[in-house]
DNA sequence: ATTCCATTTGACCAAATGGTCAGCTTGTGG
DNA sequence: CCACAAGCTGACCATTTGGTCAAATGGAAT
């Protein structure tokens, strides 16, 4: 019982860190390998393999291959709802704007196959997260949108559309992740350094915070 | 032979246009199931039900899989390196970024799937192009570069780092179709109209264009 | 008309894949 | 130490899929 796990002196019994740490293992690999493969790509045998466990065990922590993707789906998903707080905690435009760039960009660099599977969903018409869409992303982007035009009616930046303002914020923070492959193959084969990620997140805060009269 | 397609009086010979004109079917039909379904959730049952053909017609044009989906990848990226002339054909800074987001957003628009076809293939690390990357996408990018740092030398426009930036007119110009179902979904489930298109690519241009002090 | 070659296609195959299951091992509460 | 449940896994299976092929059909040059 969890009861037990819980109220047993030791913090956790070690079934719970099992089943915690496989669950882990197994979500890691499967992030790496849907991102790498596509859900059509990938093989329940090449995610086991990546998680160093028989296939047989995946299923029994998670029923079927959709399941499993769907989880991985679920958490880039989360990840990306939390930089919202960046945006929200700030005062002025130059600041929401500027720490949600920042956050993102991190997130990008951090979670890049998370963003990548989350791309290839939404590039297939968002087959199993549509209702995410419908309703926990549509209002997010409805509150935030109210926000921006707040600060325009407010004369404290240049009236520019904001949901094109948010898309535009999206693709190109997302776009280091999802074409990573792309820039660091036009950065001469390496990967960006800390220095070259700080580059580009600077870049796109100067184009975009001058884009929108904040410069 | 067809040598005698050329010369015979009537255009082509009806062998030459069937081949051409299959082939175009079944182009046009991978280029839209490899783009919602991706590579591996593609199948050659369904592209050929979808061109209309028998399975078997299709490896008769196209010897195996990843054949048919290396033209596809091809097609779309000569296109895009099309649009390089209204960069090249501008005098000025404005004109010329402007002219690139305008063509590319039309692109976005008339050619969805292809761009699809194109993120999946980089996202998973370009096995099929990589080198096109290194040798046609590279040598574009670094003269392309070379021009924008050419006006920034001038005092034609902001210092801004010119990668960066051609990186970011990629992300957000091919986000409209990478991500059109996403749009669509905030956008009350409806396509974006005309108006609206134009809406979004004057918003590009509006932000990129006084972002780099153009405005 | 005849010959030759391009085109078409139903039937078929070997390999790969998601998923199952029965039996085994291991942890845990009593 | 025991009994039970959780965790583990090799072997297996039905289905799907990319690709093949031989036989049939159709166009065009002589």
């Amino acid at each position: 019982m969890q009861e037990n796990a819980r109220f047993s002196g030791k913090a956790a019994t070690r079934r719970t860190d099992i089943r915690r740490e496989n669950e882990r293992l197994i979500l890691t690999a499967a992030e790496k390998v849907f991102a790498e493969a596509g859900y059509g790509g990938a093989t329940m045998q090449l995610i086991a393999d990546m998680a160093g466990l028989p296939k047989a065990n995946l299923h029994y922590y998670f029923a079927t291959k959709e399941d499993l993707y769907r989880r991985v789906v679920q958490e880039i998903f989360e990840i990306w709802l939390n930089a919202a707080a960046s945006f929200d905690a700030a005062s002025t435009p130059a600041e929401g704007i500027g720490a949600y760039i920042e956050a993102k960009m991190d997130i990008s660099r951090r979670h890049p196959h998370g963003s990548k599977v989350w791309a290839a969903e939404v590039m297939q018409g968002a087959p199993v997260i549509q209702d995410y869409l419908e309703t926990t992303l549509r209002d997010w982007t409805e509150n935030r949108a109210r926000v921006i035009q707040g600060w325009i009616d407010a004369g404290q930046m240049a009236p520019v559309n904001p949901r094109h303002l948010l898309y535009m914020l999206w693709a190109m923070t997302q776009h280091y992740a999802d074409f990573g492959h792309q820039i660091e193959t036009l950065n001469g084969g390496a990967p960006l350094t800390d220095r070259q990620w700080q580059e580009a997140t600077e870049s796109v805060k100067t184009i975009i915070l001058r884009g929108v009269g904040l410069g």
